[in-house]
DNA sequence: GTTTAATGTAGTATTTGTACTACACAAAGG
DNA sequence: CCTTTGTGTAGTACAAATACTACATTAAAC
């Protein structure tokens, strides 16, 4: 009998997650809680087969929730769903040993091959997420986007998110706005990304700002 | 029979859902579709008994979904569900008509409760947003600034927090540049704001992001 | 029940930002 | 050594955004 503990914060997700494995696994084992610390306990307490869980739940983050299991547990498979459509996090996610990452707008039969392989020990690896690693391959993926900006590319990339006008950026540093604006361009390809907003939410989130 | 009508992004969700609701009500005819387009192509084909679609989705919003529906069939129930804990959205949802709103947290009893309340013609309110909305009722109750914004102010200020640019919007929403960049004026104004890194960092801040 | 303030909308003129291109110089790689 | 590659810098031509102004329509206040 296959043992399966989803983890996540909304109810109608882990119903759904629920049901689909359910058909495909009549005779499985299915419990569920709402976040990483129920997570967590059920890790430490019971036995399990697999374990499916959000990456963005209220308190300790799937994130940290994955680390701790992997600590304990190595061998212990751990499918990554994440709410997100973006890859970002998908590498280091798999870096801090998830066996999967999954998008909740992905197919059911995505997610009941993924459990698959993963029961044999197994790791899933979608298409798009296969095509990242191998781009990512040769670089070391230790460093975060941001540290491979030169240094007044850095010092823009503050200013622009912290919401300064390229403008403003240029007479701060005295330098040409056409210069700032090729910074900004430099810095937009190097993150990959398009748009400030996104620098600034990236500098929040990396506790830049 | 019951004919429900449930809309979002997420495969899980709906699937979860649907599981929910059949288990309360086994003889519902329910379909499903995956974004805003389907969903108003449905409802002006068919004929349904309750509507029951997220906010966000990609392309046109739900919200957009939700005042287009009400424009063309005032009757019919919708019902809004959103992934965001906060009820930061829940009243002006209300205003443009929903007959409820609910949170994907909340408990599958809530749902269903909130699909026979509404099935009556009548609205269902959490306790929560209850309060709000009583809060609301005598004065300027400790408003949070972005609730001072009018719909329209609104929708931009979502948009322009997450970084879409101003001709985006204009070409989204069907509007000029000009009044677009009114709007967000406007918007800074009201919010004692000067930048749209502010707005981002605002919405990131309380959760509207 | 009229005056006033807020809302939804856009045009014109101007400011600001960007893409593309370019070049000098330093570092790195062969 | 030479030759890429990365970095710091900017001009020109074009695109995008904004300030200001304006007006019709509601909603609110008096």
């Amino acid at each position: 009998m296959i043992r399966i503990f989803i983890a996540d914060d909304h109810m109608v997700v882990r119903r759904g997650l629920k049901q689909i494995l359910l058909e495909e696994f009549p005779s499985a084992h299915i419990e569920e809680g709402a976040d990483a610390e129920i997570l967590l306990k059920k890790v430490m307490k019971e036995e399990w087969d697999v374990i499916i869980t959000d990456l963005s739940m209220p308190g300790r983050s799937g994130m940290e929730a994955l680390q701790q299991i992997k600590l304990h547990y190595p061998k212990l498979p751990v499918l990554v769903l994440s709410g997100h459509p973006e890859e970002q996090y998908a590498i280091r996610v798999l870096k801090a040993g998830a066996s999967g990452y999954l998008n909740k707008e992905s197919a059911p039969e995505e997610l009941v091959k993924a459990v698959h392989r993963v029961l044999l020990g197994k790791k899933y690896i979608t298409p798009s997420i296969a095509d990242q690693l191998i781009l990512g391959l040769d670089k070391d993926n230790e460093k975060l986007p941001h540290e491979y900006l030169s240094d007044r590319e850095f010092e823009v990339f503050k200013l622009i998110s912290s919401g300064k006008s390229v403008s403003d950026i240029a007479t701060q540093m005295s330098l040409s706005v056409t210069t700032v604006s090729t910074y900004r361009a430099r810095i937009l390809e190097k993150m990959n990304m398009k748009t400030n907003a996104q620098l600034t939410i990236y500098s929040i989130e990396n506790k830049l700002l």
